[in-house]
DNA sequence: CACAATTGATTGACTGATCAATCAACATCA
DNA sequence: TGATGTTGATTGATCAGTCAATCAATTGTG
């Protein structure tokens, strides 16, 4: 059985613990089995608690499953908010997005797996589908307010359009691919170069 | 109870056509049910026939998946292959892949939620990651052999896969917001721009 | 042609396995 | 002691896959 650190985490300490530990174990599960067909039992044995105590912290299975979404989602904002304080033309704050989206905390084997399976998912669960509608405004939004100063309002809307199709391909392929190591810069590099050829003229 | 047709498919047409009405009956449950965790009584019953029948017909469930899926490319590889043979500039072969895999056989939704389940299930399926990888590679080449005379070899390699990634990126949304209509026009114009803007120079 | 034999199509009923969820009981410690 | 943490055992539901039994069509035979 899986050792668990015995540091507290401030106030509620166990909790947080347990809570952590099993939207870890959920991510983890969901990428090796490839699918959302994962037991609380492997679940709960991953995170080295017993099936009742993830019942006991979360209620229903659904409700284990969101919130490891609505972590995948808080570590991707995260990502995106650091890059873009740090960016300072619109054109940087354009690579700010899509250098967030390919950042190896997001671009890894684990969370890669995990959203398509979770896309999959959002078909079933109004709430889950919720969650990706936000992602997919807030990504929107910003690769709007980066472009528009370069394109103009109107094609800033299409070119990020475009641009996050790719992006959300280039997620697609690589989860196909589970094998070969994901390539962060190839990726960043080919989404790049579309958005400058549609900057150029 | 579902009606079938008595006409006969030539020798052995009753099982041809239980073979079909069955791989047809699991795309429409697994688009309706956004997921491939349907049952085999969902399939069966969707085909006007018993479980029983489904078994007896394909073995396991799983060779049915598999025949759905394989089904599916057949379809898309039909319809490239019809619009390849029509095309008469590099440019226009170029444009025949995309238009194919938006062609309203193709994009449309039972089709595209059939496809995202698929993806998913490549994970856990090696025959099906097979087909999977067959149809990348199809769709590449051919993309490729047609960018080759307008952007050289190096640059027909990058192209491709950018373009090969918003196609998928493209149905990845598509499937996410099933409630909205397809739109063929503008997902081709998409991608239609953004090889023009990667040729243009 | 009558009619038995054979083959293929089809099903209802059943089984064995899996799994989410519950709950009563036990442990730990302030 | 009482609050919080934790579990084993159990339940009820779901489902893939099996099987023996019918039904229908086709073929063979005198």
């Amino acid at each position: 059985m899986t050792q668990l650190k015995t540091s507290r985490l401030g106030r509620g300490g166990i909790e947080t613990e347990r809570r952590q530990a099993l939207i870890g174990a959920v991510i983890g599960a969901v990428e090796q089995a490839g699918s959302i067909e994962v037991t609380m039992a492997d679940i709960a044995a991953r995170a080295g608690v017993s099936p009742a105590l993830a019942h006991h912290y979360f209620g229903a299975k659904d409700d284990l499953l969101i919130a490891a979404m609505r972590q995948l989602l808080r570590e991707f904002r995260a990502e995106v908010t650091r890059r873009l304080i740090a960016s300072r033309t619109p054109r940087e704050r354009v690579s700010a997005v899509i250098e967030a989206a390919f950042d190896e905390s997001q671009f890894r084997r684990e969370a890669i797996s995990a959203w398509l399976v979770f896309y999959v998912y959002a078909r079933r669960s109004s709430e889950a589908a919720r969650l990706l509608r936000v992602y997919f405004r807030r990504l929107e939004t910003n690769l709007i307010s980066g472009l528009e100063p370069l394109v103009g309002p109107v094609a800033a809307v299409s070119v990020a359009a475009a641009a996050g199709a790719m992006i959300d391909g280039v997620w697609l392929r690589q989860a196909l691919t589970p094998l070969t190591a994901p390539d962060r810069a190839a990726a960043v590099r080919m989404i790049e170069r579309v958005i400058d050829a549609e900057i150029a003229p």
